[in-house]
DNA sequence: TTTTAGCACTCAAACATCGAGAGTGCTAAC
DNA sequence: GTTAGCACTCTCGATGTTTGAGTGCTAAAA
């Protein structure tokens, strides 16, 4: 579908100006905004013409045009800038994951942080997912007479820990043998495969020590399922509440959405493989659909290992949007590869 | 401030009624719905004293009547009934509580949940405050080449654990030498004073050994200060823009508060000895002035180790509030007794 | 053929008016 | 001290009215 230049440059200030004030804009203010030497007839007809074609759309008779889900479409697709990022802006991001301690987990939740501060929406970030990863080693650390903690490190740098308790007695020697034994049957192993069936025919395996370790099993399954479930971290969801554009109701259901896990989870679930631009219902969940989405995917290793996305009212600074968030997901990665080559 | 018998009851009876339906209530219906024999006229007299001592008022001329925040106080302090929770609903804390992992961070936050669910408005907890809990023993895990866990175990139960990377290779031997030097100087030490002074002491007193660790020792100070300073759980924030008594502006400054990760700290910083009902602006803060909290406290080893609450609206179920809140902290503290005999 | 000026038209938003209903305070009688 | 009765006040919703912004259409100009 091609459109006249003129009818584009018109479009792109219609949708310009909207997503900068909010308000509906009409004929006359669009003159003179825009290096149009035309009257206001003459962008009336135009406007007309996109409004048929369903680019725009009139809230009521008497009131200026607002972009549909079609036009944000279009201008996303054709006519949107890409812009390079300020300076000082990078500055900021850099500082702000790079201060975020030495764990990929914290330097995403910083991520999701950053985004919906510049960005003034809610943020979502996931850690790297465990598709692919692999248990690098597991550890055992004695916290009490009765309890021990579990130290489970991947394939892709992330330490997560989990604290288990027995009936019995739990001697330096015994934490030797799961340890010899556990890392024996599960170094290499990919986090996924790490699940309850495993776990009974590793049980089993034992004989008699088997019964003692149903506690310490539990724990290596859920640290496993932890570390191969990517974590979603969300920032900035008060926000919402502040996007005019969204109604009470509205925001009420997508901070519902957001507060689900599961909902959360799937939605970064597929990592894309450069930005995407979900706008309106072309989002999956339907609680989305007044909503648009801007995702990215940040990279270890050169290969996508998680996402970063800000969800706001369809009427979204998607230029920006796609800027910062791409500059974040550039550094995320990075940083994350520098603690990866560090645990070498 | 005394009040006749009959006016009382009819205050309860205003209140309660409130509170249950949202709709002020005006003398007659008040007349049908009371023991009072008495008719609608003479109840108007009552209403008419009561809201002349600032107990209730009226919305408008032609509106029943509605608590005042005094009103609020005396109810509380004088003619609220406490009640005895339902079997089911103690058995349903119970569950929720003992299925938390074994930690008493997780039991809090399942805390939170629970009384958030329960009385259907924003719930925090604090994980047992640093207080006096010590350095119980700290040790290391080798995660990579460069890098390493540090885990923390307090006298309070709680383990902490923090990454940290050195430059330099992180040998087995290296980590023993930390670990004696560490255990040493700090077990059986107060949290709060592991702080940046005694790390400079602590460092100097290792002379060239000392240059190795500055990674190490901020991962120590770092999980004491943290081990140190009470975590807060939030749950259900989203629950305030359900609270019709509550704007969007004012759930706004409400929602604002509880991200506030200092303000919420701030807010349970003092462990109350038993429960406590804040209405209006008795809280501290300004934002909170259109709320209600009811804060308990549960116990360690008997002695108040941090605290549950509830944040509503001023319309809040107080007396059901009171009694789930201190179910829910009397079930804590038992379970977290249970894990420190654990590690005894 | 395209652009423009002019004008009648439509509609939302703001404001005013009105009646119904709820609940009151007051007074006078019990 | 209590009650019945009544006039009064105020909100709420429905129903106009006005105003102004922005449009679509038409006919003339370029």
């Amino acid at each position: 579908m091609s459109i006249a230049l003129r009818k584009q440059k018109i479009l792109a200030a219609v949708i310009e100006n909207y997503i900068a004030t909010g308000e509906p804009i009409g004929s006359k203010a669009l003159m003179s905004c825009e290096g149009l030497n035309v009257s206001s007839a003459t962008i009336r007809n135009e406007l007309a013409d996109l409004t048929a074609q369903g680019f725009l759309r009139q809230p009521h008779t008497s009131a200026g045009r607002v972009p549909t889900q079609l036009g944000y479409r279009f201008y996303v697709d054709n006519l949107m800038k890409r812009s390079e990022l300020e300076e000082p802006v990078k500055r900021y991001i850099e500082n702000r994951l790079e201060s975020s301690s030495d764990a990929p987990e914290n330097i995403l939740s910083s991520a999701s942080e950053v985004a919906s501060e510049l960005l003034g929406t809610v943020a979502l970030s996931t850690a790297p997912s465990g598709e692919g990863s692999r248990v690098y080693r597991i550890k055992f650390v004695r916290t009490g007479r009765h309890t021990s903690m579990l130290v489970l490190i991947t394939s892709t740098g992330m330490v997560k820990s989990r604290l288990f308790r027995c009936d019995f007695d739990i001697t330096p020697e015994m934490l030797n043998v799961f340890d010899r034994a556990l890392n024996e049957k599960l170094a290499g192993r990919p986090l996924q495969s790490v699940n309850r069936a495993f776990a009974q025919t590793f049980a089993a395996s034992f004989g008699e020590l088997g019964l003692l370790m149903p506690d310490m099993l539990l724990a290596v399954l859920d640290a496993c399922e932890e570390a191969g479930t990517a974590k979603v971290y969300t920032s900035g969801a008060t926000k919402l509440l502040y996007q005019n554009e969204l109604d009470l109701i509205s925001a009420r259901e997508v901070l519902e959405f957001m507060n689900d896990d599961s909902k959360r989870r799937e939605l970064l679930s597929t990592v894309p493989d450069g930005t995407e631009i979900l706008i309106g219902n072309e989002n999956s969940s339907p609680h989305l659909r007044k909503c648009s989405e801007v995702v990215t995917s940040y990279s270890i290793d050169n290969k996508p290992a998680g996402s970063i996305a800000v969800i706001g009212s369809m009427r979204l600074d998607y230029s920006r949007a796609v800027s910062v968030l791409e500059y974040i997901a550039k550094v995320s990665g990075e940083l994350i590869d520098e603690i990866i080559s560090a645990q070498s």
